[in-house]
Formats: structure tokens, C-alpha cells, sequence
DNA sequence: GACCAGGTCCTTG
DNA sequence: CAAGGACATGGT
């Protein structure tokens, strides 16, 4: 990677924050449901999440105790919506053990330094490293920026990497630094390329004039 | 009817 | 350890 692609870093994402509005990105009522709609969203459009987690609430299902002693079937039939449901119903299962169980609830999670915090979200069977970063931003507001697919794409597309590690590197290095900047970054990432990384708008893309 | 979505895990070579 | 497949519904 070039010396100088955190100035491009930083280039691109002035010009997408200039585009888009300061909103918090993640809609979710607590760090629980930033959880749940972490595992729900996988591969599978933002609607259907919203529809899973509005009908998990209204069986009162969207906390990690319910979950726990509900059937998993119910489960399932539940997030049906959201694809996977099987694999991510059973996902869900996992979470709840792991919080619950492993470490005695949401309160003692929130009161880990954000490492080993993350190191442990990693431990968990369908918890990778873009659910991992997403639960530490979204739901317990760490400093930390998410690279997820959306985000590989627009700086693979300028030209920069799409390697993770190195583009987490890379922003460490090229973003202000607070936590809150770092979300509503990551929300605009996303939604810049999902407005624009498609074979209608393309041609549109300001990071094109960027680009090598 | 193909193609993709706010990924991750498991199996192969 | 990289590449490929499986998981599955809903919208364009």
C-alpha cells in the first residue's frame, strides 16, 4: 500500500460525509438488539432485518433471556424473513449462552476493555470480524471503525486495498478518532455504495476523480 | 429467472 | 492457507 493512502482515505470520506447527513446510522433501542440485528443482518438487506426484529418484539423475543428459553423453532419461524434462519437462529442461541452464561449478562460485556471485548465476540460460532466490529461500534459505542464489504469495495475500487487488516490500518491512520465519527463514517460508507457502486450510478461515483 | 443482499463457517486441494 | 460451497428469503 502507498505511503499516501490515508490522505486518500481521508480525501474519499470528506467527500462522502459531505454528501450524506451526521444521523446515527445503526436504528436499534439497545445494545441487545444492536447484537441480534447484527447476526440477523448477514448477507441479507436491512427491510427484512427491521421486519425480524419487529416481529421478534412483538413476541417479546428481542432480548437475549427470551431467547435463551424460547424453542428455536419459534425462533426460526420468527426471522424467517432475514434468510439463513436455521444457521442464524441458532446463531442467535449462541449469543444468548455466550452473554448470559459465559459472562453474567450484558452489564459485565459493557464494563470489558474493547480488546479483549472483541477478542471474546470473535470466540462466538457466527460471530466474524465485521459482526465483531459492528456490536463494539453500534452497540457499545467503542472506537472502532467497520470495514465490512461495502467498505472493501469502494477502496478496492479507488485503488487503495481491499484487504481488511491493511484497511483498518490504513483509517486508524487517517480518521479524526472519535468513536462517533467512526460510525457515522462507516453509515456513510455503506450507504454511498449502495447508492452508487452499481451498474446505473457508477459512472456518477465522485470517487471515481479520485482514483488512480 | 438470474442476481444480489450491512457474512461466516466448514470442507478441500 | 486460499478457494469454493453452504446457508435461504426477498426484492429488482
Amino acid at each position: 500500500m502507498s505511503e499516501s493512502s490515508s490522505d486518500k482515505i481521508s480525501e474519499i470520506i470528506s467527500e462522502i460525509s459531505r454528501i450524506y447527513g451526521a444521523d446515527e446510522w445503526w436504528e436499534a433501542d439497545s445494545a441487545e438488539e444492536v447484537m441480534i440485528g447484527a447476526i440477523l443482518t448477514q448477507q441479507t438487506r436491512w427491510e427484512n432485518v427491521r421486519t425480524a426484529i419487529s416481529r421478534l418484539k412483538m413476541h417479546d423475543l428481542c432480548s437475549f433471556p427470551k431467547i435463551r428459553s424460547a424453542d428455536p423453532a419459534f425462533i426460526e419461524e420468527l426471522i424467517r424473513p432475514t434468510g439463513y434462519y436455521r444457521q442464524k437462529a441458532r446463531r442467535l442461541k449462541l449469543l444468548a449462552e455466550f452473554v448470559l452464561e459465559r459472562h453474567g449478562g450484558m452489564e459485565n460485556l459493557s464494563n470489558m476493555e474493547t480488546h479483549l471485548l472483541r477478542r471474546e465476540l470473535l470466540s462466538v460460532n457466527g460471530v466474524g470480524e465485521e459482526t465483531a466490529d459492528s456490536i463494539l461500534a453500534y452497540g457499545f459505542m467503542r472506537d472502532c471503525i467497520v470495514i465490512d464489504r461495502y467498505t472493501k469495495r469502494i477502496f478496492a475500487c479507488a485503488g487503495i486495498t481491499s484487504d481488511g487488516d491493511e484497511l483498518r490500518r490504513a483509517f486508524e491512520e487517517a480518521l479524526p478518532g472519535t468513536s462517533s465519527a467512526k460510525r457515522r463514517i462507516h453509515g456513510h460508507l455503506v450507504e454511498y455504495a449502495k447508492d452508487f457502486c452499481n451498474k446505473s450510478r457508477c459512472e456518477e461515483c465522485v470517487i471515481r476523480n479520485l482514483c488512480e
